[in-house]
DNA sequence: ATTTAGTTTAACCATTTGGTTAACAAAAGT
DNA sequence: ACTTTTGTTAACCAAATGGTTAAACTAAAT
């Protein structure tokens, strides 16, 4: 007989939501299948179709959730009312925690906005939500006139800020198979970045 | 008479490789349908079956084709001998160029690798030919002791270095769709990134 | 104790999908 | 000429997959 442990304080629509988190995130939303979700889940499949109707609606929900979690930190530095170099420090500290223990975020998000762009970036910025970059490539360009950094498309300086954050957790089994570097590294790595990168940003920008 | 080329249109063979090539790299492996292929190539589907003998037989095909676009940049920086800025720039260009290409290149490569990492990165490196990014390494630590950079961890210089490179290529739908920019507007940021990238890299380490 | 509403399951169904077969056409040998 | 090999197709098949149904179970409400 199987013994169920801690997951039997759980409800059956959190016991779900854990496994479809699961197994979307990491197999992808083609190759997930509903039976291995209820699988996942330790429930009949079936039961997936009546607290969801169907794969769609199950995806949407999870992934939502996820993508929550991950532009919410971009917006961040767009809302944020703060010195240039100390709203870098803030976003850049954020991310990598957030990163650090979801991992397969990026990838995860990223890649399913790529196969359906407006479907999916319209369902997460439903009405006016959507990120306004204005305010801070304006403190940019006024950072410039004032003369406290060097000249640079604030463009080109916000996706340099977003990529070197962002990548390693997209490209993390690239590099440590590459770099043959345990698990453990990267993650030490990655905790270092929190401090390398607006080191390495500001080094690049102050005048 | 005028004598005509041979093979004026593609062979079956270069028509369904480029078909698959579209459908894998569009879709994804799992979306992809060999019916979808079948399609865009105008054969049967049976067709495909005589030519590749089954679905993974030509995804690998596929795969190991990107993947030999998208790594050897890597590698290039490992192998090259040069200076260290000018090493730096020609990474860059390259990686540009090429990637401008085949925007898609980096995320179907790194989606499918994280899928199935063992899998993936056995295939692409059989034994010898992996990247040793050593020699980069130990030209970045003499530049320092040299005193001509100044003191940063070169495997965190290596990251930035590609982060910067390849991610805007990965996330571009989603800069486009935030950013609210056309796609000609993004294709001229990523040639400007030719020079900016080497400059905001430079600015950052040069002593 | 009986009803009722929500929960869960086994069995089933329809469609999609990768893959095969057999027939046939076009080249290539002989 | 005719035989063999290669290229191509329509029809078909079995397995996988998303989804449904009806019945059974459970716990609370009457």
């Amino acid at each position: 007989m199987v013994k169920k442990k801690k997951q039997q304080t759980l409800s059956t629509e959190d016991k779900i939501l854990a496994a479809a988190r699961k197994v979307f995130t990491t197999k992808g939303k083609a190759a997930a299948r509903m039976q291995d979700i209820a699988d996942e889940a330790g429930i009949n499949k079936a039961l997936l179709h009546y607290y969801f109707r169907d794969k769609n609606k199950l995806f949407d929900t999870i992934f939502l959730a996820e993508a929550k979690k991950f532009f919410p930190r971009i917006n961040m530095i767009f809302e944020l009312e703060a010195p240039l170099f100390e709203k870098i420090e803030k976003f850049v500290a954020e991310y990598v925690d957030e990163m650090r223990i979801n991992p397969y975020l990026p990838l995860f998000v990223l890649n399913e906005i790529n196969h359906d762009p407006k479907r999916f970036l319209q369902k997460i910025w439903g009405k006016g939500t959507m990120p306004k970059p204005e305010k801070f490539l304006q403190q940019l360009d006024s950072e410039i006139k004032k003369g406290t950094i060097r000249k640079i498309q604030p463009m080109q300086l916000l996706m340099n800020m977003i990529s070197l954050t962002i990548f390693p957790f997209v490209a993390e089994p690239m590099f440590t198979y590459v770099l043959r570097m345990p698990d453990k590294k990267f993650d030490e790595l990655m905790e270092q970045r929190k401090v390398e990168i607006p080191q390495f940003i500001i080094a690049s920008i102050k005048k």
